[in-house]
DNA sequence: ATTAGCACTCTACCAGTGAGAGTGCTAATC
DNA sequence: GATTAGCACTCTCACTGGTAGAGTGCTAAT
């Protein structure tokens, strides 16, 4: 258990370590924040934290870290919530507003905002629905033998494909077959696309094609990640010696993205905080990247379409603006994301 | 003028350099390749290069490095240029053909596969035209009062954006306009669009839609860009300090990828090579990044559709094997695009 | 329980040193 | 005249003390 003072003191450290990014001196401490005790009073206590595992030492003479336990202990005890700054909400808001309406964008926004503002990594997923369901079908007659297949699907997401025929087909053939599948399969998932009765050889060929589709994106899911900032954290001392730098690079190299993430692992509402080693992910990778903490939330409806939204840094960040910055954004996103397509 | 042999000798520490990252040394030189002459000679023949401007220094006890002239003179003069080897060819070829016909994938696959082979990051964009042309459009109804359109250009490019609508509209009310737009207007260019004689209030509006998307595609061209594989680039010795991975990672972060690489200078056919200052926007940037050097290509037809290639390294790279690599899958970016949209 | 004071420890920085690599030059050789 | 062996010279790199400064832990006084 920490007492009273102690907790100010940790606090007090965590504060002057994610600022300076060097150990924390119990001097340093007392005079910068009003401890209203001796260093020396400030060095024991520090001992006790020390000992109790929320700090340590680099080294003999050094001032002190915070360890893992101790910036959880922060997160879920000391660290008061702030809200993002209202003028900054407008700023975000009337950005979004300013953009069109093309889900790509918003997605790109988010990720740009959020990398700015909480000067670390970002990443963004499309938004995406379990279940995905069929709005609507088109096809367009590219030359005699091929056709375009384009799917539109709830909320918005749209997918392509071309289709190779077995018979030269025109457009108003095409056109025809289209709006015959359109009044059959309009509101299906892909799960029920399955129970086809009586389809004719292309409209068959047609919608396997639909189903492989729907299938990819219910499973895919997560996979289409947007990742900006990453200059922001390389540019942290954390990540100065260039190995340590390369780590994160392979970690983060588009194909790793979505397992390095725990998208997976959100439960519903809400912004999750893991730090450090907590991450399986993480754990299992090389040296500095253990030193990494995410913030991530899912935005959008839980029935509905929704996606995810996450910061990656240095356990050594601004979990208070972090966290308030990840929680605006996953809210606007998911209002926009209501108002548009629900 | 160089003579025979120091054209030789040039290439010897060019190909030395590239290799092993370390200044070329007279006796190295002597004991790898076969110059049939001593060291003291090619020592000699090297202090003749420097004063010729093809090598230089680092300082004065050290072997030579090539200069951003004498990696031009090889690149021009002295390199022969190796075809892909077969079986690689085929591996390339074989894993676009397991791919959907996604054009996105593409894009996708071609920035993997060159920058795995080149050892260095790579740059794709999307295809695109010039004058871009309405193949096909379509309106989704979502709500009442809003609609999906979704407009399918020529190139199977594909785009999509929500309308809200002034009066509520049925999918049947919706199709019929979208019916009634595709023959008005299949084939235009965004240009052609302009003439609209006698359209209900909905059909202006999305063709003014339309319109803006279509200017929009013709303009931004470029833009959208696919990078894959700076973790190769920032591996190289010549990164191994963090700030001048940094001032790269700046220059090549989302926003300025298609300001770095000269998309848009590229005359017509065949590779382009970009040595070093050569490039004006990394000439103006800092330190390091002008010892890039820009290996480019355009693909696919030069009056229909076309996106560029292109792979970003340091001066010191295996410039006869990465233009190869370009030019292979340049040509197999056309073909592709020639079998599936022409 | 707190604090002043002081010895102790560890790092970061600097200068100095020696080995090694590679050159430039000179004089001998083909 | 071109080439080469030989050697002195230069520069880097890695290692070695040696010192200043920061910060702690402990002890004794308050």
């Amino acid at each position: 258990m920490l007492t009273e003072r102690q907790s100010r003191i940790l606090e007090f450290v965590i504060l002057d370590y994610v600022e300076s990014a060097v150990p924390a001196a119990s001097q340093a401490i007392g005079r910068k924040y009003q401890v209203g005790v001796s260093s020396a009073t400030i060095r024991n206590e520090m001992a006790e934290l020390e000992a109790q595992g929320y700090l340590r030492q680099p080294h003999t003479s050094a001032g002190r870290v915070p360890t893992e336990q101790g910036y959880r202990f922060y997160v879920g005890w000391l660290m008061q919530e702030e809200e993002l700054p209202w003028e900054m909400q407008q700023t975000i808001r009337h950005q979004f507003h300013q953009l069109g309406r093309e889900q790509e964008s918003w997605v790109h926004l988010a990720a740009s905002v959020l990398a700015k503002s909480a000067q670390n990594a970002a990443v963004v997923t499309k938004p995406h629905s379990s279940a995905c369901r069929i709005k609507h079908l088109e096809l367009v007659s590219l030359h005699d033998h091929t056709a375009l297949l384009v799917l539109v699907l709830d909320q918005g997401r749209l997918k392509q494909e071309v289709l190779t025929l077995a018979e030269p087909c025109t457009q108003d053939e095409l056109s025809v077959v289209a709006g015959r599948l359109n009044r059959m399969f309009a509101g299906f998932t892909a799960k029920e696309t399955a129970a086809r009765a009586e389809l004719a050889q292309l409209e068959w060929q047609v919608m396997d094609a639909v189903e492989a589709i729907m299938r990819a994106v219910d499973e895919g899911g997560f996979d289409e990640a947007y990742l900006e900032g990453l200059r922001h954290v390389l540019s942290q001392p954390e990540f100065a010696s260039s190995d340590r730098a390369l780590g994160l690079l392979e970690l983060l190299d588009e194909r790793n993205l979505a397992r390095t993430i725990p998208f997976r692992a959100l439960a519903g509402e809400g912004v999750t905080v893991i730090i450090g080693a907590d991450n399986p992910r993480l754990a299992q990778a090389g040296e500095a990247i253990r030193e990494c903490s995410v913030i991530i939330s899912s935005y959008g409806a839980s029935g509905g379409a929704s996606g995810a939204l996450a910061v990656l840094g240095p356990m050594r960040m601004r979990y208070s603006h972090t966290i308030s910055t990840v929680r605006y954004l996953a809210n606007l996103m998911g209002e926009l994301l209501a108002e548009n397509y629900e």
